[in-house]
RNA sequence: GUGGCCGUAGCUCAAUGGUAGAGCUCCAGAUUGUGGUUCUGGCUGUUGCGGGUUCGAGUCCCGUCGGUCACCCCA
């Protein structure tokens, strides 16, 4: 019986996948001074009715049920309602900018396919209460920070950035109803996939045909964002950003800069997307709140398959592995096994990470667990007490000791060997 | 919702229409205190399911379910 399509069994080396990717996320968020929140899996269905009333497919993708209480209750498809909630509720005792992420698993309930899943952990970093163009170059920094920090460097992945401004004042420059904007903007979207002859099919209604549009794209007009662009690269990071307006992204809420991360290759969808949107808390809050925000998300799908695929990167992954055992005990002799679990012990609460064998076994299957465990060190306890044997299995070096003088002699291996 | 591909052991995969196999993993051993190698043995199957054709179907046909990839969509 597996489990349910596009939901995920954790086993422990996939386990020990997602808790570094995790740890990434965090540490690297954490460097530029972002504090953790997070929010209730599961929600009221109307907060996400209340944001996209004309856009029925979020709604058929929400994982949606009436409660014991015959509460309409959704699990969380995305984090920016919950966080909008949540800021309006207490956003006068928080200093601004507001720099917040969070780690928190999502459902959208569709059809799974590589890259997508039905139950995905998600990264969202959000600057709230700052409208400045540093606060729009710091997220896509933090962004490229993230990606460095797993080992992908600038052959690997790119930041393809656009304005949203741009794109209106453009609009409006060509006399464009703003009714249509969505409608151009979703064509943009496409002008890569869809016929030429369909495009133009959709922009009637707008005045504008595909040649326009690609025109505007090609001409860059970077003066909207050139600022974000500046700012990055002071911070020498002008090699991971390639300004491109044909990044529009789907979305209708987003009021400026947008931007997405790709790999080089193509060969997956977007790692990362986000944008400001500086309208979005005061509608979500009615009201309550009202603050300019930038935030984006990446989740661990699409991460999870580059890094994979990035030797620079699964190398970094494996290096920073922890291990399940560093010294493993071995019971030479049943009748020493209570001081045995002694030496268990004492190692234990020194911190070591310490296993041994939970039945009498032969000597040599015992130091087979310990290969098998990935040991760096055993410690064989028998008839010789109260000495005792230590050994350095990648050496197979081995000395005799009293057994008060281990997790001394351990503490100088440990500082003598690198990682 | 639409379409392509794929369903055989825990995993990766074989098997001209003719007795369902291999490798890996796992478990247990190889003259009583030292290793991931080696050797020996062992476990696991309604070949996704249901029909049909045939003397005979893992194999061919139909249906169905599941998986996967892509479209749609992407909060």
């Amino acid at each position: 019986m597996p489990a349910l399509p596009g939901f995920r069994d954790f086993y422990p080396e996939d386990c020990a996948r997602r808790n570094y990717v995790v740890k990434t996320w965090r540490e690297v968020a954490q460097t530029y001074g972002f504090v953790e929140y997070d929010g209730p899996t599961l929600e009221g269905g109307d907060l996400y009715r209340k944001k996209n009333e004309e856009g029925a497919e979020i709604l058929e993708q929400l994982y949606s049920f009436r409660d014991r209480g015959d509460r309409e209750v959704a699990l969380r498809p995305e984090m920016t309602p919950t966080l909008a909630r949540m800021v309006a509720a207490r956003e006068k005792h928080f200093r601004k900018p507001m720099k917040w992420f969070c780690v928190s698993n999502f459902f959208r309930h569709e059809r799974q396919q590589k890259g997508r899943l039905r139950e995905f952990l998600q990264f969202n970093a959000d600057i709230l209460g700052e409208s400045s163009p540093e606060a729009d170059a710091e997220i896509v920094a933090l962004a490229v920070d993230l990606m460095r920090g797993f080992g992908f460097s600038r052959e690997h992945f790119v930041v393809r950035l656009s304005d949203r401004r741009a794109w209106r004042d453009f609009l409006a420059s060509r006399g464009c109803d703003p009714s249509q904007s969505q409608a151009v903007l979703a064509c943009a979207d496409k002008i890569e996939r869809e016929s030429p002859e369909k495009l133009d099919e959709k922009l009637a209604a707008s005045g504008l045909t595909v040649v326009d549009l690609k025109n505007f794209i090609a001409a860059g007009s970077p003066e909207s964002f050139a600022p974000v662009l500046a700012a990055l690269e002071a911070r020498g990071m002008s090699d991971f950003i390639e300004p491109d307006l044909s990044i529009v992204r789907g979305l209708a809420y987003y009021t400026g800069v947008v931007f997405e991360i790709f790999d080089r290759s193509k060969n997956l969808r977007a790692l990362a997307g986000g944008g400001r949107y500086d309208n979005l808390i005061k509608g979500l809050s009615d009201g309550a709140s009202d603050l300019p925000a930038i935030g984006f998300g990446m989740g661990d799908v699409v991460l999870g398959h580059l890094i994979d695929e990035i030797p620079a990167a699964d190398g970094k992954r494996r290096s920073v592995a922890i291990p399940a055992c560093e010294v493993y005990v071995v019971v030479a002799d049943e009748a020493q096994r209570p001081n045995a679990l002694k030496i268990v012990q004492q190692l234990r609460d020194q911190g070591w990470k310490t296993d041994f064998s939970l039945k009498p076994a032969k000597v040599g299957r015992q130091f087979q667990d310990a290969e098998g465990l990935s040991a760096r060190h055993a410690v064989v306890v028998g008839a010789e007490w109260p000495a005792v044997k230590l050994k350095t299995l990648a050496t197979r070096q081995e000395i005799a000791i009293a057994h008060p003088e281990l997790t001394g002699h351990l503490e100088k291996l440990r500082a003598g060997s690198p990682g």
